[in-house]
DNA sequence: TTCGGTATTGATATATTATAACAGGGGTGT
DNA sequence: ACACCCCTGTTATAATATATCAATACCGAA
């Protein structure tokens, strides 16, 4: 749980073996990972940092794979379906998932500085707010966790 | 944390209450609550729901107290961040606050079937999250926790 | 009270994010 | 070939949010 997305690492082997890993999911599910997902995947899995769809669009539409919103919105839809990416609710803004497949609730931890974005992984039903929503008959369904503030890298860089 | 929001109570009297902290909290704090505020502000809280930005425009047009979008957002952005409101990043709306002043970190429980949001407490330093902030070496400075499902009156009329 | 700064409102325009709707293409199994 | 389903291309539009500038209201100091 060491949010290896702040660290310096070998990232062209993350993004290698995350790729892989995506694509087993797909094998293993029968989903189509198809040439406009696939690019959108590995563009959002190029840095640890949020992109909004009209962003990656921009990035698709230079290398041809398509110009208008439903193709960003459509292949962003089955990567977030698929578990492949995930959106950041609070900047409305999507990256891609560094372990794919496992059915995760995860959390974010979002830099306001550089929107690096580093996943980090919940366990909602053992939360004060599952407490809460137990005690209320409230059944959750989904959750949103997302902490907003500086990282490493830019607090130094905050003077 | 007994998510009151969900539970029968004399809503007239919760709605009184909050109002009056409200002001007392605008008038500690040398805060204006103008009109379009204070209306904002009361139609927020007539239910516990998230409302978005243009239906409460609409709300607000119907009884003369603006007709442009800019309206509506700064009497957001000021109960927001007096602290009198919040918004529910899930669904890009708002909901007033039922503790205002305290200068709290608050998590949702948001009903997909009918919009309702009750308000509980976080202790985000405490939480999995936080762990893995500190260990990242990430300065958290806001967190969003919003969970979705079904509140108890929406689980039975679920068929 | 008058002045001058600040906060608020009014109004126009535009930016950003997201979806609806429908036609065409390309496989797959019968 | 045919029917079926999924994916793509395209046009249009919806929904959410902000920039900008002028006019006004408020408030404290002189
Ligand atoms: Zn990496
Ligand atoms: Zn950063
Ligand atoms: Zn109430
Ligand atoms: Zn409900």
């Amino acid at each position: 749980m060491s949010a290896i997305e702040f660290s310096d690492h070998d990232h062209a082997a993350c993004m290698r073996s995350t790729m892989q890993a995506a694509e087993a999911q797909c094998a293993a599910r029968g989903l189509r990972l198809t040439p406009v997902r696939r690019r959108t995947l590995e563009i959002l899995l190029a840095e640890h940092r949020a992109l909004g769809a009209y962003d990656l669009l921009a990035r698709l539409s230079e290398e041809g794979l398509g110009t208008q919103p439903p193709v960003a919105y459509r292949a962003l839809d089955f990567l977030v379906k698929a578990g492949l990416a995930h959106k950041i609710e609070a900047l409305n803004a999507y990256v891609g998932c560094v372990q794919p497949g496992e059915d995760h609730a995860p959390a974010f931890l979002i830099c306001r500085g550089c929107r690096s974005v580093a996943e980090a992984e919940t366990k909602p039903a053992q939360s004060r707010l599952g407490e809460a929503a137990r005690a209320a008959g409230f059944r959750i369904e989904r959750s949103v966790v997302e902490a907003e503030g500086l990282c490493p890298a830019c607090q130094e860089s905050d003077a």
